[in-house]
DNA sequence: TTGAAAGCGCTAACAA
DNA sequence: TTGTTAGCGCTTTCAA
């Protein structure tokens, strides 16, 4: 058995934490009342309800959410997960992936949810579901989708509630929040092609879906003018900065016959601004370069950059929202939301 | 009582979440064999311990946290609360602050905790302890101390397990880690020193104990080489980029007379360096620029940012060994950690 | 309007 | 070596 109910605190500071009994002792009435007074059931005497819970707060009790949840089978509990490059053993770094964490955990903690916050390899991300199977979490929401559109098909067949940012693709099962990468992919490349550009580089790993889709929206806006996409000028960067770094410098240096970039991510842009500079080209009046993110640093930057802008609030919520949909009984939704381009210097509308 | 318990699958899809007593049940041994094989018991014979752990991996059984936790009085989550201005209604979005987490989150992984991440207001940090009063946590991770001295110390009589990052203060009770900051504000200061510059202006809001640290460390570099703070150079500009901006800007327009300036974050840094170009002065030859932090981001700036590196990976090591160690009875601790220069262009040591 | 008692899924003391 | 049983702190049915 337990330690038996020792006689009044033995070891004299050891202070157990307060639960119902105690108000209950206190109060003159029995645990039931006491949990029906706190939950503001019709159940029990005004007075009395009154009277426990002015009790409860003098004593600052709280709730022990374990047994509560354990006796309600319930749980109040998000994970929300972060994959990282395993070979890279990268951080959460983007900070656009970080702003749209702080944007789910908003969106949680209005709705009376908590967020457990947990990192997982990139190549694993079926991983994720030990959250909901050890009963730590009620669901998962997943920044990125990365290469592991089978794994995440596969939880989602699996009746695993799960929402997943990214982009939508086909056969996909799994609910995805994501926004409009195709038409972001098109704005970036039509505003470029505006200023005179038509040497239009296009730095993304087309691997991930979302910038697959970036891709097409490149295309189809050169497509609109009668250009076509030079493999020459691709190159397939990764988001992580440490990784990046050097295929950027190099393509920068070798490769002179371009006059505009656009960059999957702006920090993919901050550092093709840099290795422009650095192999003697000027920004934006030798090279325009576009974002993507429209992260809180990027009209900080210099030159500012232009960027399509991503709805990282309105996303949390979204997120937020398909989840709990699905834990209502819905089935998994795919949802695009609209972006928008921000201009900045980085690829002005005149150039100075 | 609970629903009874209704014959075979009521709803047929509805599948209830596998549990102990059904392994024992196809293992055809108790329960309680199932716990002691599952926990690795050598109360449990060899050959029955291998079935029993077989079966439930094949089953992709996993155990209920809740229960077990209730039944341990234990609990492996802590929660990590990063403080928001409420009157701003600022997001968590300080880059240093999300490296900060994420580097807790590493920590904490390593030691097989999980992360509670939540928002507070900065000034009501004492609120945060409702995590570990209610069970939910163990223990209490603060991102910065802002300006609730009191509250933090009243926290940490109530004997609350809970630690700080932020600057050491006088008369602290409770336990923290944070960089060196007098330090910090010294190299800051003695490399513009070097340099020439002898007007050099200081960004920060010292009514938060680490700016006023840093503030410390610029006087005492100003003052061995003989000169005064000056408080006309002194803004008061705070840590939320939208709240910065106008203070920033307002500065650099109106007053002309320095030739550097030490910002008590990178992203002042970064408001500071274009507000000055707004102005129509050139950074780093007319007014040299230091940060503070050394965020991912600061070494792709243009120009690069010379900044005060703090030891982020160390400090959520740090962090977390802190707080367990208050979980294992020691008394709270106060921790700096050393901090270093990272030397780029933004106050080059040569100017070009 | 209240209290007694059962039980959420698990562990461990005790008995066999 | 295994099973039986009590109980972690809470909610809720049932009886009073």
């Amino acid at each position: 058995m337990t330690k038996s109910k020792e006689s009044p605190e033995s070891a004299g500071s050891e202070q157990r934490r307060l639960q119902m009994v105690d108000i209950a002792r206190l109060a003159g009435v029995s645990v039931s009342t006491v949990s029906r007074a706190l939950n503001g059931s019709e159940l029990v005497n005004a007075e009395t309800r009154q009277r426990v819970a002015e009790l409860a707060r003098s004593l600052n009790y709280s709730i022990n959410f374990g047994a509560r949840n354990l006796r309600l089978q319930e749980n109040k509990t998000v994970a929300v997960v972060v994959p990282y490059d395993a070979r890279s053993r990268q951080h959460i770094s983007d900070p656009f992936f970080l702003s749209i964490v702080g944007a789910i955990a908003d969106a949680l903690t209005d709705r009376g949810y908590d967020m457990l916050l947990s990192r997982v390899d990139a190549e694993r991300l079926d991983q994720a579901a030990h959250w909901v199977d050890s009963g730590k979490a009620i669901g998962v929401i997943l920044i990125g989708q990365w290469r592991q559109h089978d794994q995440l098909n596969d939880m989602a067949a699996r009746k695993l509630p799960l929402v997943v940012w990214g982009g939508e693709m086909p056969q996909q099962l799994y609910a995805s929040v994501g926004g409009d990468n195709v038409l972001g992919g098109t704005l970036a490349t039509r505003h470029l092609l505006q200023l005179g550009r038509r040497r239009i580089a296009f730095f993304g790993d087309a691997k991930l879906p979302e910038v697959w889709l970036r891709r097409q929206g490149y295309a189809q806006a050169l497509r609109e003018v009668g250009l076509e996409v030079d493999a020459a000028l691709e190159l397939a960067a990764p988001f992580e900065p440490g990784v990046a770094t050097d295929v950027v410098r190099q393509f920068c240096q070798s490769r002179r016959d371009f006059d505009a970039v656009f960059c999957c991510s702006d920090v993919l842009a901050l550092l093709a601004s840099q290795a422009l500079r650095a192999a003697g080209r000027s920004v934006p009046t030798d090279v325009a370069v576009v974002g993507y993110d429209d992260m809180p640093l990027a009209a900080y930057c210099d030159p500012p950059l232009t960027t399509v802008h991503q709805p990282v609030a309105e996303a949390g919520v979204a997120l937020v929202e398909a989840l709990l949909a699905q834990l209502a009984g819905e089935r998994p939704t795919l949802r695009t939301m609209p972006v928008h381009l921000m201009r900045r210097a980085s690829a002005p509308d005149v150039i100075a």
